[in-house]
RNA sequence: CGGGGAGUGGCGCAGCUUGGUAGCGCGCUUCGUUCGGGACGAAGAGGUCCCGGGUUCAAAUCCCGGCUCCCCGACCA
């Protein structure tokens, strides 16, 4: 391709709202435009680049027995109706109505399309495992867009959907689109990292997030310290060993005076003890409560509560903070609170529906400091079974860096930033149940196939690749997804020997199968130079009056920093050796 | 949804306080020179100043209403 024939112009400054890398050079090389908020178009670069992902992603989804097919964008809202998503999703469903009144949606997802089309197709145990996919676009109406492709609300993303006959299918299957994810990455030249993952209220038990390390992506997730150990966890999802107390005698539970100690911290240095040795009680209440529900957590002083952790604990109940008057409306001391005494007589039990989850480093802690229940008091030897219970004790804590690593090993948690590109769920038979998907097992029963989805965000693994690799004058991409190959530029546009000699050369790479942008405009050196490193293709490669007196074309990496002469007449086989470098 | 910021040729910005000719850099066109890290000279083209209303002899500028975009947070199969 000739740049000079190339839609889609470089520009020298960034637009002003652009922030992050990926954004400013994307749109500074011509790759993207935006349209709208989280809404952009794709110039042939950019599309380039988006079309390679897909062609690796649909190889490696082939190779895993997976099948293309394509569904609907817009579809009636009716099988969002039947799924009972229709008026939970969240972002908001993007609706319109057509002609005839019919409401229907942009779809943001095919879990329900899939299994609708699953559910007509499928009949016996003889038509299981299937596996169906597709790179397509979807729309999610986001509250807040951000940081150009990284979060949008329009973009293309590949989903695939398994149908498996039982639990060990699932798994198979699962395992499968793993290992494909695996190759996917690994072929598309990034260093993306699976970590185990929160399914969020929709998901079954397993899920696990593929990761692109960068400092500007929006999750934080920990990874074991130990490289053999492989644990790597979302901070959502990440648990950690927590250390666990001496044994020792139990103490009499003894009420003591705290003036004015309302934290953690002051009431910890007022005993002198340890935070690890109090208990601290945290309010929530369910996100759609109106009063009178509380949820009383009790966690070990040094620890933090990890909201989704809790909301799981809750059945996938949306927590947030209970507001002070609810807290007060219980009768609850914010500052001396604790899950001592919730039962006594007229306490908070008796004045607001209370459901006490205690996590459990609480239960592994003796003799730990807690409320009394009244302002200024607090209690010495609160001993978790003797002293106070829970409705659910369970790991609500938030993972830190540093804290030891809950695998089989001596290793801590390291904190990184990253941008999720992939994620993988076992769904069980939730659609298939809601949209009637059936099959005849060999035994003669009617069963539901058990689901999986898997999904990549085209787009955003660009961006993401971006944040990852660059420099300060442009895109450092990898071949496999970079627009073209080679950034062939030839200088000197005044010497006619050296046009021909350019041209000359474009027509052998091009013929020799390499993929080619050759920057044929009539601009000084310093522009395509800029713009080859803006542009960031794998390898630039100059003909010019210099390196044609001594007959050598130069050839220089974009990774790399020094550049290197090759015979003109050996070029393509130095071009193509400099490539796989 | 809460908080903050911004809308002026393709991009980056000034002008607004104190109303009166719309300006600068880059880019673009033509001609000439130049040619290894964003060249130089000369001559040009290009703007509903986000939209609507109001005040005024006169509005990019003042007032009112709205829209859009960006950032932080909340949220986020």
């Amino acid at each position: 391709m000739r740049l000079s024939r190339s839609f889609g112009k470089t520009l020298r400054q960034a637009p002003s709202d652009a922030e992050t890398a990926s954004h400013q050079y994307l749109v500074r090389a011509g790759f993207v435009q935006q349209v709208a908020a989280g809404i952009y178009s794709y110039l042939p670069l950019g599309w380039r680049s988006l079309t390679k992902i897909s062609n690796i992603i649909r190889q490696e989804m082939d190779r895993a027995g997976a099948q293309e097919i394509s569904m609907p964008v817009v579809q009636p809202r009716e099988l969002w109706e039947q799924s009972g998503r229709a008026d939970t999703f969240q972002p908001p469903l993007a609706t319109l109505v057509d002609r005839r009144d019919r409401k229907m949606v942009i779809a943001p997802t095919h879990e329900e399309t899939t299994t609708f089309m699953a559910a007509a197709n499928l009949e016996s145990y003889r038509d299981l495992p299937f596996n169906l996919y597709q790179i397509q676009t979807k729309f999610r109406d986001e509250a807040r867009p951000r940081a150009g492709l990284l979060r949008v609300r329009e973009f293309e993303m590949k989903d695939a959907y398994s149908f498996d006959r039982d639990e060990a299918g699932l798994d198979v299957s699962f395992k499968a689109m793993a290992a494909a994810y695996h190759r996917i990455f690994s072929r598309a030249g990034i260093d993306v990292r699976m970590v185990e993952a929160d399914s969020g209220p929709i998901g079954g038990k397993d899920s696990n997030e593929f990761v692109l390390l960068a400092e500007s992506g929006e999750d934080t997730i920990f990874v074991c310290s130990d490289e053999n150990c492989g644990y790597a966890a979302n901070a959502e999802k990440a648990e950690f060993k927590k250390p666990v107390a001496d044994a020792e005698e139990q103490g009499e539970l003894a009420e003591f005076h705290t003036p004015g100690i309302k934290t953690i911290e002051a009431l910890a240095g007022f005993l002198e003890v340890p935070v690890s040795k109090t208990v601290k009680a945290v309010f929530y209440a369910p996100e759609t409560s109106s009063g009178g529900e509380i949820i009383f957590v009790s966690i070990r002083g040094d620890l933090e509560v990890n909201e989704t952790k809790l909301r799981n604990a809750m059945g996938g109940a949306q927590p947030r903070l209970a507001t002070r008057e609810e807290v007060e409306a219980a009768g609850l001391v914010a500052g001396s609170a604790s899950a001592i005494g919730l039962d006594a007589v007229g306490g908070p039990r008796s004045r607001a529906s209370i459901t006490s989850i205690v996590d459990d480093s609480v239960v592994n802690s003796p003799n730990l400091v807690a409320g009394a229940n009244r302002a200024d008091y607090h209690l010495k030897n609160g001993n978790y079974g003797r002293d106070f219970t829970a409705d659910i004790v369970v790991d609500i804590a938030m993972a830190r860096a540093g804290d030891p690593c809950p695998g089989n090993c001596d290793g801590h948690l390291v904190e990184h930033r990253g941008v999720e590109v992939g994620h993988i769920f076992k769904l069980g038979t939730g659609y298939s149940e809601a949209m009637g998907a059936t099959f005849i097992d060999e035994d003669g029963t009617e069963k539901y196939p058990i689901m999986g989805c898997y999904g990549i965000g085209i787009g955003r693994l660009l961006a993401a690749t971006v944040e990852a690799n660059h420099d300060e004058r442009g895109m450092v991409l990898p071949r496999a997804i970079a627009p073209y190959e080679v950034y062939l530029a030839g200088l000197n546009t005044n010497d006619d020997t050296v046009v021909a000699a350019a041209e000359k050369f474009y027509d052998e790479l091009t013929a020799a199968g390499v993929e080619v942008l050759f920057d044929d405009r009539e601009e000084p050196p310093g522009v395509k130079f800029n713009d080859a490193d803006l542009i960031g293709l794998p390898l630039r490669v100059v003909v010019s009056a210099r390196g044609l007196r001594n007959g050598e074309i130069e050839m220089k990496r974009r990774d790399a920093d020094e550049a290197t002469m090759a015979p003109l007449s050996e070029g393509v086989n130095a071009v193509k050796a400099a490539l796989e470098g």
